[in-house]
DNA sequence: TGCTTATACCTAATAAAATTAGGCATAAGC
DNA sequence: GCTTATGCCTAATTTTATTAGGTATAAGCA
């Protein structure tokens, strides 16, 4: 059992989806919960994780707080109103395009 | 009904699939059949199309044979002896992928 | 006849998003 | 004292699609 293709655009569905669920969550903490959600079969990883976040902030569907934990810094992610109706969207957009996907990869596709 | 957010990545195991099932097709071909299969909701451009066609024949999983139709030039695209071992390992790790990705959009992703 | 649409191939420039390959720092485990 | 885990991040590159076309033949229709 290896990881699997990690699917591009899936990136932000898959963040919008862990902040709805949990309220807010921190980088690390994202990583490490999808690992072991899938048992490693997906891997989100920070280079790609903390771009894709700063993406979201910067487009207002996020927003951060930041604490001191132990003797760390903590980002907290959460959404923010505009996040909050547009993950609904774009969740429901990207399954309904995986689905469409999915029947082309199933069905035999006779053409002629 | 608009079309839907194409998902990057799924042109190549698309592209497999047509030819796996029909044996031979050329590009244009392509465009029409997986339009009218999903009711215009997956749209490839020709400009995503052809060259991820380029690429698969410098990947040696694909090759071409040209035919005059009418008064225009067909150029067929087949699968490899190499592309059918791979186009099934391509489709798959597809299709698992995307399955990983919709438990992860579909079940409540409770962390802590 | 002349205009538009369909067929059929393609490229160039750009943008978007991930990968590769790190850096930096604190804390915990052995 | 060394390694692993926690926790943030960036820069350069690569991959892949989008935007925006070009070229040419054939068919449909007014």
């Amino acid at each position: 059992m290896d990881q699997l293709r990690f699917i591009k655009g899936s990136l932000t569905p898959i963040i919008l989806k862990l902040l709805e669920d949990n309220g807010r969550m921190y980088g690390y903490e994202m990583t490490k919960a999808v690992r072991q959600m899938t048992g490693d079969k997906i891997v989100i990883t920070e280079a790609a994780l903390y771009p894709a976040l700063h993406r979201l902030v910067e487009e207002d569907l996020v927003e951060t707080t930041t604490e001191q934990v132990g003797g760390r810094m903590r980002k907290y992610y959460s959404l923010t109103r505009k996040g909050k109706k547009e993950s609904v969207i774009e969740i429901n957009s990207m399954l309904e395009a995986m689905s469409s996907i999915q029947l082309l990869l199933t069905k035999k596709l006779s053409h002629g």
